[in-house]
DNA sequence: CTCACGATCAGCT
DNA sequence: GCTGATCGTGAGG
């Protein structure tokens, strides 16, 4: 397909409520120029963070630290922070009122360039099983960027990037709408993954997913639950929810 | 396939 | 000093 005209999404789009961002950014492209080349991946799996006061699971919770400030910012920013072993996870600002919200992007669908995102995927990685998978499928592999540090490894998305404004035409990274004739997602929500059990919004459903897509990480439902309803403080689902494939 | 373990370190208290 | 918005490994079904 051809990403000759991707353009970014304009910032009114990133100034909703972060659920309903969660929601919004299921089937959006996020674009990243490096090098001449433009890497395109279709965003399949999300999760909303609260903010300050609100989520304790949210990095932001207890108010704006130097990692953290730049959710407290103006929506449609890039957050990039390092977790484990160097590792770096992405999230877009929300709302836009001052309240530390952002989404996480946590898998894509390679859509374009993924013969690039491979080469970045496997830099950098140690002779073994997983190493030695990846390169036995090479690009086609539909997990490449599932999960959100692998996400960051295709895309080179590292912390010179945090603060990044996604709405720049000449931005190295950037958001771009759906392309026109693709069947819209419905969406499924399960809780988000990782957080500390003991932590009072650990069974919130705010990870957003797209049932269809292989590159879905982790669970496609919450334990024992059938397709989970709309968390709290949300519309109603636009979307039929999805089939159990 | 599903677990559990821990590497290794920035960020925070 | 303690804690992870993770991932790769290895053991077991």
């Amino acid at each position: 397909m051809s990403t000759a005209r991707l353009v970014p999404v304009e910032r009114a789009f990133f100034e909703q409520p972060v659920v309903a961002l969660a929601r919004a950014l299921l089937g959006a492209l996020l674009v990243r120029r490096i090098g001449g080349a433009q890497l395109v991946g279709r965003i399949v799996e999300t999760e909303a963070y609260g903010g300050e006061g609100i989520d304790p699971s949210a990095h932001s919770f207890r108010g704006p630290t130097p990692r953290c400030e730049v959710m407290f910012g103006p929506a449609g920013r890039a957050y990039v922070y390092t977790t484990h072993q160097g590792r770096c996870c992405l999230n877009v600002t929300a709302t836009g009122d001052g309240g530390g919200k952002a989404v996480l992007l946590r898998a894509l669908e390679p859509w374009h360039g993924a013969e690039r995102m491979h080469a970045h995927r496997i830099e950098g990685l140690a002779d073994g099983p997983t190493r030695a998978r990846l390169l036995a499928r090479g690009g086609r592999d539909p997990q490449l960027a599932s999960g959100p540090s692998r996400l960051c490894q295709c895309l080179a998305v590292d912390r010179a990037l945090n603060g990044v404004a996604l709405t720049d035409p000449r931005s190295a990274l950037f958001i771009a709408a759906p392309p026109r004739g693709v069947a819209d997602v419905s969406a499924l929500w399960t809780p988000r993954i990782g957080l500390n059990p003991g932590s009072a919004s650990f069974g919130w459903r705010w990870r957003a997913l797209d049932g269809g897509s292989p590159a879905v990480s982790g669970p496609r439902r919450p334990a024992g639950a059938g397709p989970a309803p709309q968390p709290r403080q949300c519309p109603a689902p636009r979307g039929r929810r999805a089939g159990t494939r």
